[in-house]
DNA sequence: CGACATTATGACACCGGTGTCAGGTTCGGA
DNA sequence: TCCGAACCTGACACCGGTGTCATAATGTCG
């Protein structure tokens, strides 16, 4: 398998390398004629451009990285799909880095990372989307980056969301529409912008039907299954008991399911269950899980896709889309008894 | 922020970049006095070599593609985490590059990646790693590969394996002493190696103990959650129902868990359960499933690790490495009544 | 038809490293 | 003390592209 370089497209064809530069990078001013006998060269040689001595000229390395720090395996891999599909379809490689929000060299590790690798970008997801320390250095730095699911919504850079407090709105009104008046509510991770936005959904349904807000019925969670058994835990010991629950996302719902049926609780003819992602184990567990589904996919794709636009050409304006969320209704939750 | 490059350095340093360049990759035939100047210079400008041009110069990309077709998450983000140590410990990126077993295009698929992105090597996993058309050609084509948890051990080349076979006749083993005699067996996709292995495991395993194999209780699964709830209805409608199941997977067994509890069945008082894997549902359902834990990051690790070695001074010798698997039981599986 | 603007093309330096090789220095042994 | 071997070091080409600029070819308009 020899090499096939610009060296050899250019002499094949009888023409300058720079000429052929200018056909792959479909430069103007070269006559239709050259850009023919060019573009026929590199079928015949089966040429495909080298992306490391193009990354060298250009001082890029046509790298995104993506960072996270999320428990939930279902969510990393949907970022994924999104951030892939749209790197694919610029020529783009994704770079994942799982890394430790809390972690003391948080902010030197970043910066080593986008140091040694070269990342032309940087795709922010929750909970680093909102994270105020992480944003500014970038901005400080020059670095472009996108911000996934983030709910603070600012002026100057790119941010796809969805709506998350709608979502959470939408749920809890689908359980006060069920005769539901004692609703327990599971909070999220508090690094996590969607915690507050989930629980003002929340909030702002309860208001708007005129059920009471109950100080007792709200639990800390932190998203994770575990957290999620020591709020169930409490809240299936209130007495009265709540007559539904709506925890901040879905393991910490499949948690409450796992609590209430070991304690011999029908779901949901006893207590209803409300959830929020729509991951698998949404309907993975019997019985399947009301909650919310996001286009995460969508909303990475399009905050990748932006963002590599941005770095071809740096934009002064922002770019700051919401998503629709949706609600899916199970077996969890039914009308009260 | 100015741009510190191996040139600053030398004429800083009052040395040709060559020695920089020598200081740089440890080579020898420098002499100690001069190596201390460099480093001190390194750690003054805080300079970070470029890996764009020292690939262009080596014509290495210094990236590892790991190529996947996996419905598990889990299972996916076990890999990646496993790969990404490796690839951190020894300045290597990873590309990761989900694609269609079945595609009519996969082969050429993965040659324009190769070609594109100019990959220094690959890692199979699941169900690539014994797909013996992709590895015939990646051995044509003379590109190092790596595969991880394949079955059919080859002589040439670098395979890290967990031991299912074995696994599966410990679970299997693990009904047999709780006194069950009738243990359903849901088969998983068969392009998976891995679903001839659990397979294997579980008949040596009635073998070993004189249980008497009945092929009506065997069914024909593909590891997906969907499949499992097919599977659950044939073996569920038996009679005499089975007194216990051994699903190839933990989704395929939590579709059974599913639906015997939609049937009112109790598990495991009327029937047991055990899955495969330790994937996070197996502990976030109720009950908990018994199962078999693999050291999927280990072995993805040992594999990339190998391979990056291999790709730095090809070696001749095969590296083939089997790591056990471990039962874990939960509450799914009990002494029959 | 001549002056000038526009288009097409190539020569050459450059991106930031590494490989090759030649020349100078130091060291060990006779 | 002299000589060859081993050790250091730097000059320079090279990896495979892109940017700049000069120049040649073509087109436009009065």
């Amino acid at each position: 398998m020899k090499k096939v370089t610009i060296n050899s497209v250019a002499s094949y064809a009888g023409v300058s390398k720079k000429t052929v530069s200018r056909v792959l990078n479909n430069e103007p001013n070269v006559s239709d004629a050259t850009r023919e006998k060019v573009l026929k060269v590199f079928k015949e040689l089966d040429y495909t451009p080298n992306p490391i001595a193009r990354g060298l000229a250009q001082n890029r390395s046509f790298i995104i990285g993506c960072i996270y720090d999320n428990p939930s395996k279902s969510y990393i891999t949907r970022v994924q799909t999104g951030a892939l599909a749209a790197c694919q379809e610029n020529n783009y490689n994704l770079l994942i880095h799982p890394c430790d929000l809390r972690g003391e060299e948080l902010i030197s590790n970043i910066e080593q990372l986008i140091q040694t690798s070269r990342l032309d970008g940087l795709v922010l997801t929750p909970p680093f989307s909102d994270f105020k320390l992480l944003v500014d250095f970038l901005k400080t730095k020059n670095i472009p980056y996108a911000r996934v699911a983030s709910a603070v919504l600012e002026d100057e850079s790119i941010s796809v969301r969805s709506n998350d407090e709608q979502g959470a709105f939408e749920i809890t009104e689908h359980l006060i529409r069920l005769g539901h008046k004692s609703i327990a509510f599971i909070k999220g991770h508090p690094d996590h912008s969607a915690t507050e936005q989930r629980f003002k959904g929340y909030l702002r349904a309860l208001n708007t039907h005129g059920v009471e807000f109950n100080e007792r019925l709200v639990e800390e969670g932190n998203f994770s299954y575990h957290s999620g058994v020591d709020s169930a835990r409490s809240i299936l010991d209130l007495t009265p008991r709540p007559t539904a629950v709506f925890a901040s996302n879905d393991y910490m719902a499949a948690a409450v399911l796992k609590l209430a049926t070991q304690r011999q609780l029908k779901v949901p003819d006893d207590i209803s269950i409300a959830g929020f992602d729509n991951a698998p184990i949404a309907r993975h567990i019997w019985p399947g899980l009301t909650t919310i589904a996001q286009p995460v996919e969508d909303m990475t794709k399009q905050a990748v896709t932006k963002l590599i636009e941005h770095i071809a050409e740096p934009q002064e304006a922002p770019y700051q889309v919401t998503l629709e969320a949706r609600l899916i209704t199970r077996e969890s939750t039914a009308q009260i008894k």
